[in-house]
DNA sequence: GCCTGTGAACATATTCACAGCA
DNA sequence: TGCTGTGAATATGTTCACAGGC
């Protein structure tokens, strides 16, 4: 169903240890729970949203972006017309509350939905906060320090992939 | 910038063909153009999108979404409550319509944005019209033909994938 | 007989290092 | 001297094929 060969799949398992029986093939409960927690799918994660404009507003509000284990616990934004405002659940806060609030939460994922311009001094604030891993949505490749992940998304790059069929 | 080292840029050219000059670097303006042309980049692609839910009318209004040769021209959705409804300047019409209309409008790519339960019919119903570039929101991996490529955009797997710092 | 786990073979990708031209 | 283009070396990833336990 994945496209992915029998083959892949036992090497891909063999990396991290032996979760089968030979002949028998796998207890599917067994390997779920192993495979969680390999993939750090057994913990408590918060997150935070930087950017609540069009799109921060869509994440911080779409139902299906909070998978298990995944909380998101705080948006920060320096607009002033949003702050205090509540959206999705969370009350809106000024960057400079970005500190205390990562520190006393235990922020340890970003999100960030910001505008090109502005990505790469939300990105420095928040490793300067302690933020080690970051969902970049701008269209720009963030410069960090060794030891903080940054996954970029990006819809348009993705749709301008589909040109060479 | 892209943290990606100048003999990977070179070798990467390298496969299309010779774009500078030994001592001199490259001239941008060219090398742009050629790119362009080697990415598809250079050609009109009218798009379609299946599903106005949140997420579908959230990608027709986002402005950022019309990236230089990307026509968003035609919506598609079941629900008769949406029916005629004007989203980000396209109306949205019945599935029925989708094979006239591809052809009419000659779409050639498709963005799926309906939930994961009915993305395999859709896709089927797309290929059947001809589309063979589909960018699928659903956290599914759609059956397609050979020839057919689809492109899965998952945020909520790219925030999962965040855990294993 | 079935299916995992894994070396070996093969394939692809990246890095190195340098000849050659501006 | 500077920077491209590219073979060669290295590294990484995938597929094959089969021993061995169930």
């Amino acid at each position: 169903m994945l496209q992915i060969t029998s083959a892949q799949i036992r090497k891909d398992l063999s990396y991290f240890g032996r979760f089968g029986k030979q002949g028998r093939g796998y207890r599917v409960r067994h390997l779920l729970t192993e495979l969680k927690q390999i993939l750090g799918l057994d913990a408590e994660w918060n997150v935070a949203v930087v950017g609540v404009g069009r799109l921060g507003n869509a994440i911080l509000n779409y139902p299906g972006f909070n998978p298990d284990g995944f909380h998101l616990v705080a948006a920060f934004d320096n607009n002033p017309r949003h702050l205090g405002e509540d959206v999705g659940g969370v009350s809106v806060e000024p960057m400079s509350a970005m500190a205390e609030t990562v520190a006393s939460r235990n922020i340890t994922i970003a999100i960030v939905a910001v505008p090109s311009v502005h990505t790469q001094s939300v990105v420095d604030q928040l490793v300067e906060c302690g933020v080690r891993a970051i969902l970049n949505y701008a269209p720009i490749t963030a410069q960090v320090p060794a030891g903080v992940w940054v996954r970029n998304i990006d819809p348009v790059l993705a749709l301008q992939s589909m040109t060479t069929i």
